[in-house]
DNA sequence: GGTAAATTTATACAAATGATTAAAAAATTT
DNA sequence: AAATTTTTTAATCATTTGTATAAATTTACC
């Protein structure tokens, strides 16, 4: 079995190289049409070794998943949660966030989502920030603003379904919206830092209408 | 080769139940994902007639894949190219129908979304309204109203996007916003419902933030 | 009602693909 | 430096999966 201790000065070990060949491979493709081969070619690595220093497709494909899920629920819940931010703030600090993360990395969002479609039991078990979410600071303090009298209690879900939509829904639907407005790459990621400021702009009027 | 004129008084002729089969299992699981094995079942149809009236695993995919963004697009370019309707009115109409659409077909967005990004040149090419959309009479009419000092000329891709996501997003994340808000899918059919009258004045009211 | 064409079925094949194994090579320990 | 352990390689296996084929069955036609 594989121990860390014997990690020479390689640039990466070889469990580095494959799970970042995965990682690449897997967001870019999914489970399904992702091939071992082409895993063991993206990180220049025997086919084997996957095998060997993780048991099967699958449980690398889990590893990744993981990771990927944790790492983005992550930035989530830490500024939901925040007691010494206003609302507002809340909005504009995780819109910068995930604008900035997923020009990064666009393919991660369709990743997360069609995975769950392919298997919603599986992942959505280990899905951080389920119940963390609606017990939120944030979720409180939109409670109080509707409790105020800005907008319906009811909006609420439909509010941080905006949300969410704004900021994520592009990045699902890069090659679309890039082929249907004839965007080159530099055009998007442009559009994409122009949000930044424009949604929180476009949730603050969201939730004034009566 | 299959004839058309042999259909008998079945419900459905076999070559029907496959392509409906088909639809179903392609669009729940992708095309990777899906086997033929899978389709045969769900048809209640021998594995050996999916080729024998479709050549292969492929072409009947791009029949699928024809059929829905086709019928996916025709919605848009008939709103869209109206005279006699406001751009107000516009997005009434279409949000009013995808979200009626989407209630009964909610996987359609995910199908295409995810398809595209595995094969984005073959299925890019392929879609209506492209050049279409661009010449519409609705982006003239965002044209004059940024020239009408409304928003600015700048603003008409996101505002594209903001409706494109405010309508669509909750289809592509539906298991996960249905995991989330703890919502069933009656609940969540209740709020796609709200949304039609909801997105034409987010919509108005983003148009308006300068 | 018999014959030809079509549809359907059962079976099997071939390629793709995830996984295994035994031997070789490299690294580590003694 | 020898021995032991770890890592890597090449080759192969077993299953899955798309497809083909030949026989059986059904339907259409005269």
């Amino acid at each position: 079995m594989a121990k860390k201790k014997v990690m020479r000065e390689m640039d990466f070990s070889t469990e580095e190289k494959i799970k970042n060949a995965a990682r690449v491979v897997f967001q870019k493709k999914g489970l399904a049409a992702a091939r071992t081969r082409d895993i063991a070619e993206e990180a220049g690595v025997n086919l084997a070794l996957l095998n060997y220093y993780f048991r099967s497709k699958e449980k690398l494909f889990e590893i990744i998943m993981y990771e990927t899920l944790t790492n983005f629920a992550k930035g989530i819940t830490g500024i939901f949660n925040d007691e010494n931010t206003t609302l507002e703030e809340k909005i504009g600090l995780l819109v910068e966030k995930y604008l900035e993360m997923l020009t990064n990395d666009p393919n991660i969002p369709m990743f997360i989502l069609s995975e769950i479609r392919n298997r919603p039991k599986d992942l959505l078990e280990k899905l951080p920030a389920k119940s963390v979410l609606s017990n939120s600071v944030a979720i409180n303090q939109f409670g109080e603003m509707a409790a105020g009298g800005e907008f319906s209690e009811k909006d609420i879900p439909h509010l941080l379904m905006n949300l969410l939509g704004l900021t994520v829904f592009p990045f699902v639907g890069k090659p679309f919206i890039m082929a249907l407005g004839g965007l080159d790459e530099l055009e998007f990621n442009t559009l994409m830092q122009e949000r930044k400021k424009m949604i929180p702009l476009w949730m603050k009027t969201m939730m004034s209408v009566k």
